[in-house]
DNA sequence: CCGCAACTGAACCGGGCAGTTTAGTATCGC
DNA sequence: GCGATACTAAACTGCCCGGTTCAGTTGCGG
């Protein structure tokens, strides 16, 4: 599967080059081989190589590495950021709500791509400052806001009792990865069953509940 | 402050040498460097002359750059396994003893020590899987242990009342670094007042308690 | 069929860095 | 004083890799 990201704001003047047949394929092989490998990791040969595409080429679209690299980051911050936009869709039972929210974040959380930019963003914090906070505003920060806002409206509704609106939805998020996400990063467990989510989502959902029910 | 860590079991034909007055300086130089650069990061060169040595000195204790590098490793994870071990001291009310606790846990894991660690574990988890694992068993897992073992006596003094202990120690430390671990990591948050980790740790302990308390 | 622009592949350059070598110095036991 | 052992400074090797160059190919508009 291959997508292509257009700029959400054109960059201006970036030394990036769009027009071509093979701009897509350039970026995509990047994609793949950055997420693979990180930055430093990644050869540009490779990455040549994977896009189908000389290395001539590349360099005809991109005037070196860390552009590539930050184009492609940009477009799996957009990612990230869509992904953390669905709507809770609030009309059901706030205890089937949080659980569904619950397993949707565990699950994301130990997914590939999840991980990968997470260590992409915790190796590269030195020389790509920008990425780790831009990709923590898109996911994460961008998660919690729409967690809030769920929040608030269970409140109104009088299903919840919160003061703290971020600090409970950042709980409620860290309670929903406990346990498997730290496994997943250290690499201590590299694959989870539904089963093993379920268990961490309903004691999540529990213990929030306890805290903050009705 | 420079201390050196004896091997816990003595490497066997690692191709070590640990006799010679400066075995000390390098293994300290090391530790800065890689703790500071990881392990792609650090240059050699750096490492000697941090440590106060010539590269051939460095060379005639450690045959190559990864043996060095693992041996830091291996003493950090000594020095975490230390940190997790602190006894629990019980005797104090249950409430007043886990927000001591989750301070402790708090304050760590925002320490540049902690996070740089973390960070090495991430970047260097592919070239050195084994210390990102060996690492998670002396620091986090370590640390649940103890946080279980707590548990349990408070339970059978009824002063808990915990199902699952291993996902209560679990959530307990995931509450204990809400909000501010990610920003920590992520890099979006630098430095943290004791008010705002003394907010985190209240709310934490809040949290467990309407879930486990009495 | 021509011309032009995109693309290819392979050779090449240059810098960074792990690890080695060498020629020389300091220190200690005897 | 003498040999041995530890250490130093600096030059050097070899490799990897980002980036460039260039001679040749492909394909498309007119």
């Amino acid at each position: 599967m291959t997508f292509t990201c257009r700029p959400s704001r054109p960059d201006p003047a970036s030394g990036i080059n769009r027009k071509g047949r093979k701009f897509d394929q350039v970026l995509d092989g990047a994609r793949r081989i950055f997420l693979a490998d990180g930055f430093e990791g990644a050869n540009v040969d490779d990455i040549a190589r994977t896009a189908g595409v000389s290395k001539a080429t590349l360099y005809a679209y991109f005037p070196d590495k860390a552009q590539l690299f930050t184009e492609v980051a940009r477009c799996e911050c957009d990612r990230m950021a869509e992904a953390a936009l669905q709507e809770i869709d609030m009309s059901r039972p706030i205890r089937e709500v949080l659980t569904r929210v619950a397993t949707q974040i565990a699950t994301f959380l130990v997914s590939d791509f999840s991980l990968a930019m997470f260590r992409i963003c915790m190796s590269e914090r030195d020389r790509f400052p920008e990425l780790a906070r831009s990709y923590y505003e898109s996911g994460p920060e961008m998660g919690r806001r729409q967690l809030e806002a769920g929040f608030r409206d269970a409140v109104a509704r009088g299903e919840l009792k919160i003061e703290n609106f971020t600090l409970a939805a950042e709980q409620f998020a860290d309670l929903a990865r406990s346990h498997i996400w730290l496994r997943a990063v250290f690499g201590v467990q590299t694959s989870f069953t539904s089963e093993e989510i379920a268990e961490v989502v309903e004691e999540a959902v529990e213990t929030f509940f306890a805290r903050y029910g009705r």
